[in-house]
DNA sequence: CTGAAAGCGCTTACAG
DNA sequence: CTGAAAGCGCTTACAG
């Protein structure tokens, strides 16, 4: 079995208390036993059960991250962002996804909240404030890449709007008038966010926007899009694709209709995913910081569960930066 | 505050011990009581402390997954398998990635392992039985792609060495004599399974190795090769990179020294990420079945941890897939 | 300096 | 059927 501090205790001929003292090193304790403590925990391999400490009300020393879903080298670079940081502190990281309902969403919230000493949320489907409202008021909490509006709340979204505004001037300037936008998925934020940011952008010049595509941010609903853009009259000179993976099937269905990106038609991004720059034609794209989110988010949360960010909240917004490849050369 | 069991009692006008009986339904309790803590315990919004069952030795109702780093399209691949399976049953999963040495190792394995009912390991640095004795006997353990050889221990690993064997005797097939190998990070298991199987591949054939070079799997050491490969004397006509990312390396490298891939050169690759069919031209590659890998071994140790598995341990060993695309065409 | 005792939130024999 | 009590592994006043 694994060793108890009654075992320590036993071992070193002390009782519990000082057992706890030493290893706490909250209290002066003779020297001599202080040593033969140590050795005992040493010798059995001691270590204080968690769920013990918990119930106490001590920290737990983890960090809770939900996902809006696990796959997908975007959020794993978000989450080594936070990785790096948490287990060089020793805490230790719960991840969880999928929350396809607010039914499941709450699930997932209730296994997680008890557990840890505070969360990372990453809600493209709900606002901040709706699942604030789901968990309990003490809990430390930051939002990422989530709607938000409550300046309570503390939060780090990417410039999604403005990337997809500069992109769009960019195709502009670049001397298209005729721009398609691939969505992605319905009533997803960062993806309605990106939507809006297209049509102001097109706004600013006076343009309208000729053709709006649904899409999955998936490379397949790309792929499976470019005969709609074909036939559309009149047919766009350019398309701007809500995320990268959505614009490599673009890239890839375009190709095989025998159609040259960037001569006959433009395609842009969004995510700089790692193969953007390796695809052929290389992907023009809006950056999205997703390991600097990451970091920033945990940097938050600890300083709320440490107390030490003197009651700073609110929404940092991280910028966007606009990488110009070939596919709009 | 967060209600506990004494609150839900007190509103209910019954014992503890009740309210404990009616929510476990482990004993029969008087039907109005019953109505009466249900009542009490929605309106409160009771949910048991987790810290407090785990301290009864109760199931936490989380997995552990340890991963060589959380960061890649492969892993999360592994982990969506797993994701799939436990957020499906109302667990719970911790993901912990980033240990360099055997005391970051087992600092992390401490963290994780009293907080888990069970823990998959993918360990390419460390063979399962020295991290076996790093835990607990009695947690429940199930390896993935690591190194194994005590048939006690439950494991799930892909055919790396075969489907690298099977690859070489492809590139023989189409007649390349000269065939490099770009090797993986030293000492990592899965790479090199993959180097081994390319040697038997070539011995099979009564060929020798002209050329192996380090690498570590990242796109960017797969480029800085370039200039290795093409100074080698005789030149090899193909290469075969540990895994996809320095095979694109490769790619962008070549086709910057002008040279064309498979007309110059062949290229191949391990992972079937997910670019390699969107590559230009499309990478020929040795699937390793990631999310299958994931499904099996979560399965493998919830069985374990439910006693059902009927003391079957051992090592199952999934399938590698040849997938035959442009690059070596 | 140090031990016995209370208590964190629960479950589960043990008595009724 | 139901409550009081013990106990899971710890920490922390409370007395010495």
């Amino acid at each position: 079995m694994v060793p108890t501090i009654r075992d320590v205790a036993k071992r070193a001929g002390v009782s519990i208390s000082t057992v706890s003292r030493v290893l706490n090193g909250s209290a002066s304790v003779h020297e001599e036993k202080k040593a033969r403590v140590r050795a005992a925990a040493d010798e059995l391999g001691y270590r204080p059960n968690p769920a013990a400490l918990s119930l106490l009300g001590q920290r737990v020393g983890g960090v809770g991250v939900l996902l809006p879903y696990i796959a997908g080298d975007i959020f794993s670079e978000f989450l080594s962002g936070i990785d790096r940081i948490t287990s060089q502190q020793g805490r230790f990281l719960m991840v969880s996804s999928s929350h396809r309902n607010d039914a499941e969403f709450r699930a997932v919230l209730r296994g997680l909240e008890r557990r840890v000493d505070g969360l990372i949320v990453m809600s493209t489907e709900f606002p901040a404030e709706t699942v604030r409202a789901w968990l309990p008021a003490d809990l430390p909490l930051v939002f990422a890449n989530t709607e938000v509006h409550d300046p309570e709340i503390t939060a780090v979204n990417a410039d999604n709007r403005g990337g997809a505004f500069r992109m769009t001037e960019h195709l502009v300037e670049r001397g298209h008038r005729q721009i398609a936008f691939l969505k992605g998925p319905d009533g997803t934020y960062d993806a309605e966010e990106r939507l809006t940011g297209f049509r102001e952008g097109l706004a600013a010049h006076g343009l309208e926007p000729v053709l709006e595509l649904p899409c999955d941010f998936t490379l397949e609903c790309g792929e499976d899009t470019v005969p709609a853009i074909l036939a559309a009259d009149p047919r766009p000179t350019a398309v701007f694709a809500a995320n990268d993976d959505s614009a490599f099937g673009l890239l890839t269905g375009l190709r095989e209709a025998g159609l040259r990106v960037p001569e006959d038609i433009a395609i842009a991004g969004v995510d700089d995913s790692k193969f953007s720059q390796l695809a052929i034609p290389s992907l023009t794209t809006v950056r999205m910081p997703m390991r600097q989110m990451g970091r920033t988010a945990i940097e938050r949360l600890l300083a709320e569960i440490d107390g030490t960010n003197g009651g700073s909240h609110g929404l940092t917004v991280l910028p966007t930066e606009l990488v110009l490849r070939q596919s709009t050369a």
